[in-house]
DNA sequence: GACCCTCCCCTTAGGGGAGGGTC
DNA sequence: GACCCTCCCCTTAGGGGAGGGTC
């Protein structure tokens, strides 16, 4: 028809799909100009096209279908300039968000490959300058087992999860030297989450730099006491001295596997 | 209860609502260790503090609910760092469209700053020196008057749509200098859109690198032809000689305003 | 009194049909 | 034969109740 579009016509014309201009024409959102009331067929006129491309490019640049109809009611450039300037700031923040999560999957990335050497390197023991590093932590509650350090630790997840601290998803547990020359390998007295540097406040403290030995227990943590009795026998050894309280790591856990087989902790002590 | 959470309990632990773990219970992801059949009380176990945890973090990391469930399905360190790394390129490639849309409404914001000073130095003619502009250009259909100008506008959008073209949202218009001499101004030959450097096809030139003189139309498209006998008055008067057709560009056009009087559209020659 | 339960309706932007007329 | 129509069900991940029991 002259200067009238059939459905067909505009979803080629303007790369959308019919269902996109039924739906359209449903939530009385773009209606065609002229309906067939006795074949229902639709038919859009020619000035309707730059509407339907205002629509089209508003899409593309990120407005829902409600915020496009708010901007079509009052369509002035002052109003298009303000919206624009918002969701400008809106896509910002969404890119923000992105590269957080991109650098929390890198990082576990890392931790995984580097699963891989330590496993091939069964019972290594390193000295290492380590750079400080941020750990948000929460005390252990008695009896400071492992169900107890469980429950600390989702309090650190809980916490820093309700006041966006960016931690990497990464566990740790501080277990006191005494409590390793006692035998008891597991009572750790706090759970640990590094995060970025952020302020300091009571629940965030820093790892200070320091001189540091440390070693990699594989498998369940229960069985973390065979690496402990290496460690301190090597120290022992070597007129090693240790000076700070144990402090463990998951580089490989439970967020990456069901078997504990394939569990690794990172145990490390500062030294003199 | 010893070692037994409530769905209350569970959510403070977590951070996470009520409903959430109702409708994980519903669906059958993540279900209460122990459910009081006489009340329909739900309780979980200390044991799934972990498990949630897991499925919280993978939340955070972007994995929808479905793709959680299948790495839990078959959960190893191998399958895990797998997972990771689609989910990297995944959100690389959010973060390349996010930073695309970005610099489309920056385009946009700067050209409607743009047009608010253009009005305020209403019939300025100004002479540049122009750096190349890539452009997807589409002929238009003989009468060749402004609907049949839209409907090629409309085709190059969807060219540029379907073949994801990096445009700028931007229209233009070639109008040939025999056609304005003869008072044609509206009779354009092409519509254009201004897009990133791309490789050059049979729809893809480039403008080239040179000198030109243009000003600028405001109000509705129809009476452009005072702004171009302003223009070819001045060059007259000034002697300078035109050596190409017209190019036409919405500067402020039916995507940001419905208000015709504001539109503005810039005209520029190329100059000896 | 605070906590928990089960319905039930609602949200975005359409996609994918089935079954039946129309150009 | 290609095109168009009207239902109708489906998708994500829950949110927000109402109305009624439970710790």
């Amino acid at each position: 028809m002259q200067n009238l579009f059939s459905i067909g016509d505009l979803s080629k014309m303007q790369n959308i799909s019919h269902q996109t201009l039924i739906y359209y024409d449903k939530i009385g959102f773009f209606c065609p100009a002229y309906v067939d009331q006795t074949t229902g067929y639709r038919y859009y006129s020619i000035k309707q096209l730059d509407y339907l491309d205002t629509i089209c490019i508003m899409k593309k640049l990120g407005f829902s279908l409600e915020e496009i109809k708010q901007q079509l009611n009052s369509f002035t450039t002052e109003h298009s300039f303000i919206a624009l300037r918002q969701q400008l700031s809106i896509i910002n923040n969404k890119i923000t968000e992105l590269e957080m999560i991109k650098v929390r999957i890198q990082h576990r990335c890392t931790q995984l490959e580097q699963s891989i050497t330590i496993r091939d390197n069964n019972g290594i023991i390193c000295l290492e300058e380590v750079q400080p590093l941020t750990i948000l932590i929460q005390k252990v509650d008695a009896p400071n087992n492992l169900d107890m350090l469980s429950i600390a630790t989702k309090e650190c997840f809980a916490y820093a999860f309700k006041n966006h601290l960016p931690i990497y998803f990464q566990s740790g547990a501080i277990v006191p030297y005494k409590n390793i020359l006692q035998g008891h390998y597991t009572e750790a007295s706090y759970a640990f989450l590094p995060t970025e540097k952020v302020e300091k406040t009571d629940k965030i403290v820093e790892l200070p730099h320091g001189r540091c030995i440390y070693t990699y227990h594989i498998g369940d943590y229960l069985s973390i006491d065979k690496a402990y009795k290496r460690l301190l026998n090597y120290c022992q050894t070597n007129k090693i001295q240790i000076i700070s309280d144990s402090y463990e790591l998951a580089i490989n856990d439970y967020l990456s596997t069901g078997d504990e087989s394939e569990y690794i902790t990172k145990i490390m002590f500062y030294i003199n």
